[in-house]
DNA sequence: ATGAAAGCGCTAACAG
DNA sequence: CTGTTAGCGCTTTCAT
């Protein structure tokens, strides 16, 4: 059964006529180290010529460390940003030589469960749980004393790596006013604040642009709510805003999809954007971009999420420090395209 | 430095009274076995009761075997598609008890040469290597045995799984004949075939879509190529094929966002879509069913792809069966929605 | 039906 | 500067 096995260090040392232990720090040992150069070198060539690659398992039995970092994720599919977000791990990990193993879980807590155990049985040193919507999530408790860090999300024991949504919110708002904008229509806050297992940073985002409003003097010209932010609510929203307030200039909608919706119906009234109706929003999907006007929107950094979080796990890995169970929120940018106009 | 590690089999020998060789067997050891069944379950019970995880960088060391799938892309990031394409290479690998481990590379061939041996390093079973474009590439020679499968593209010594693009193509002509359509206009023929190290598979689908004009007795009433199959092209195209020929009914389109640039021309001109112009592309991305009226499409099944791609190599190490060099190709299928209509 | 012993490939003390 | 030895946690003969 067992696979032809590469070449050893056993393999190298018969080569080179030294033992293992010297073929091993050789190939591992520090610079300043207490081999000779000259063998040092005699090793290495040996090695490439061999093709050696040391054997990871076995180095981690005996060390007790992996260099493997997990990734959990739920629904890596349903979402426009797993991908952005693997990557940022991915960036961080490879940088500092450590390998990613990733797997899935959805709502199904007993697939968490056996997500969990099969990141435990290979011993990986660090564990990153990312979440597709903010959410606080509850997460099989920590048996062995391996770092976890949560991305877009919120657990018990967790370091949390989050959005920063209250001054996103709040700057939204104020590119809407900088550009003289004051009869302003919002699409999609919720009908009742979302609860924290559903939504962790959603209040954040809407408290920001509601104070951005408050301290300008302002109210909202009309508003159109609803927590299921897709097309269908920004065409239903733009529709009621419009009736209720022919006058706005604005619309903040709550993500791109939603201000594809408001795009659609505009343009189906033959109103123009900008000129008839600016339109801003958040996440900064592809989509934004191909829309046209090109829209104007605050994008969701979930590269520098994954990045960040991969980093923290690394960085206490390296220290030995205990990743406290703090949150770093990382800022949304404004990405100015065509949809704002200046008034 | 070495990690506090989890309980051992020694621990559950310890607590049984009963050896390791024994707990091993009773743990692992295939069902009509030759441990008591009594002491099968003492043995289960304890290991639940110590919360005992097998190492599996152990197993492995031993075993010759990791249990473990690589996955090496290129450009996780840049592509609407990867996240499907790991969703079902996760799921098929879930499946039979594997876990996986992901790396990423651009085109710099020394990042896939790091890739390739943080693989081998970590003595994974076999490998999966996802790309984005169905492009041939060249990839490190195999070193080991383990089995190697390509999705999305070609590559030596791989056996490759690539999305079946000739009959899509006839399929998609023949969907738009069906419906009653012969004044058809055809968006983003690359104006020189694409060589193989750009995309293996395009060329099928033209011919496909060819073929089944012809065999109509039809020719395209206008045609604008262009291999950059973004909305500009769709928004060129639509203003071009309409000068063309004003009469066409339909509009075929190389990808959804193509597409989407031709509904952004046809809308812009005040045009109705599918009452003045139906339209039909290739793709089923997201955007597809966002668009409006929702956009009629044949689906590239990436999923489908990765859980295939994932499972022949899972089948091959089964088996100990080589995996032929050959190719499996997976059909796309139509997405019927609301841009076609029925003259 | 169970146990003793060997060994997978590597690193880390400790000698020399 | 280099070699010897032990052992990480597991599976696998081979005995009993």
């Amino acid at each position: 059964m067992a696979r032809r096995r590469g070449p050893t260090l056993a393999d190298i040392a018969q080569a080179t006529g030294l033992s293992v232990a010297t073929v091993s720090q050789a190939l591992t040992g520090k610079e300043g180290a207490r081999i000779a150069p000259a063998t040092v070198e005699r090793v290495k060539e040996a090695a490439t010529e061999l093709g050696y690659v040391a054997d990871a398992t076995a180095r981690s039995l005996r060390t007790g460390r992996t260099r493997t970092i997990g990734f959990v994720s739920d629904q890596v599919t349903v979402t426009r940003f797993a991908a952005a977000m693997v990557r940022g791990l991915l960036d961080a990990a490879e940088q500092r030589e450590h390998a990613v193993m990733i797997a899935e879980v959805d709502s199904q807590p007993e697939r968490m469960e056996r997500a969990f155990d099969a990141m435990r049985a290979h011993r990986i040193d660090g564990l990153a749980v990312g979440l597709m919507a903010d959410r606080e999530v509850q997460v099989p408790p920590r048996q062995g004393r391996e770092p976890r860090v949560i991305i877009n999300g919120l657990a018990d024991q967790c370091h949390a790596v989050l959005p920063d949504e209250q001054p996103a919110g709040r700057a939204a708002v104020e590119h809407l006013l900088g550009r003289g904008h004051r009869r302003i229509a919002l699409i999609g806050r919720h009908p009742v604040p979302p609860a924290p297992e559903v939504s962790a940073t959603i209040g954040a985002r809407m408290e920001g642009i509601d104070a951005a409003m408050r301290e300008a003097g302002l109210e909202f010209a009309a508003e159109h709510r609803g927590g299921l932010w897709e097309p269908e609510l920004g065409r239903e929203g733009a529709a009621r805003v419009l009736e209720a307030a022919p006058d706005l200039t604005a619309i903040l909608a709550a993500n791109d999809r939603v201000a594809f919706g408001v795009y659609q119906e505009l343009q189906a009234r033959g109103l123009r954007i900008p000129e008839d109706a600016s339109v801003m929003s958040f996440d900064d999907e592809e989509l934004a971009s191909m829309m046209r006007p090109a829209l104007t929107t605050m994008r969701l950094p979930y590269r520098e999420m994954g990045e960040v979080g991969a980093s923290l796990l690394l960085d206490a890995l390296a220290s030995g420090a205990d990743l406290s169970a703090g949150r770093t929120k990382i800022p949304l940018e404004l990405v100015d395209r065509a949809s704002v106009r200046t008034l």
